[in-house]
DNA sequence: CTATTGATGGTC
DNA sequence: ACCATCAATAGG
């Protein structure tokens, strides 16, 4: 089923072709990935639910040999989906109440992703729930382990192209709660949106 | 405002 | 035992 998003956004006149992106746009470093995810918009379909929002926040975990990315540990079951082919879905589960999503990032064989952590609400977000922080905006779209591997070029679970949020617009820092990764944790692999209220752990966000 | 703590369960 | 979180709480 094709969504179009045109008329949704009509309404905030913003107007832009609904696409999905491409096997190309996942299939780069993961920084680059993280950068250019900032203003795409994430949408969730199940069933009759249509949930979407513009990302505002992401990380970048750039390979086995960073610390902090989970494919640090090796190639297992949880981490498996990294080691794949990218534009992929990959969703953990953590603090025994939350779920993560991140989007596979570089060429098959290379275990990166991309982290989502702020979504500014655009379609479908049941009012109470909140989109600033990974493991909310997962619990505000509806994300859990099913569909954790999913195809982001599908009809579910998937990104569209959106305008690129300019350079002036988008600030970088060190990534949140990776301080077990020593040197790693220092490294500005995280990116926002300046001033935007949909971005997490506001006080380390200027 | 910062710092600390508890909830809660998959993973290895 | 650890954890890519979050809300509640205590203290300055």
């Amino acid at each position: 089923m094709e969504i179009d998003l045109r008329a949704r956004f009509g309404q905030r006149r913003v107007s832009f072709a609904a696409v999905r992106l491409p096997l190309a746009f996942y299939r780069r470093p993961a920084l680059t990935v993280a950068r250019e995810l900032i203003g795409k918009i994430l949408v969730h379909q199940s069933g009759d639910e249509l949930r979407a929002g513009r990302i505002v926040e992401t990380e970048a975990y750039v390979g086995e040999h960073d610390l902090a990315c989970h494919a640090s540990k090796g190639r297992t079951r949880r981490t498996e989906v990294l080691f794949g082919p990218p534009g992929r879905a990959y969703v953990y589960f953590i603090y025994g109440m939350y779920h993560c999503f991140n989007v596979v990032a570089e060429p098959e064989g290379v275990a990166a992703a991309v982290l989502v952590r702020g979504l500014e609400p655009l379609i479908g977000i049941p009012s109470g729930l909140s989109t600033d922080g990974p493991g909310k905006l997962c619990r505000a779209l509806g994300i859990t382990l099913a569909q954790n591997r999913e195809d982001l070029r599908g009809t579910t679970l998937f990104i569209e192209d959106a305008p690129a949020v300019p350079s002036s617009r988008v600030r970088r820092g060190p990534r949140v709660g990776v301080d077990y990764a020593g040197r790693w944790a220092e490294r500005k692999y995280r990116f926002w949106i300046r001033d935007n209220p949909f971005v997490s752990a506001r006080r380390l966000s200027r």
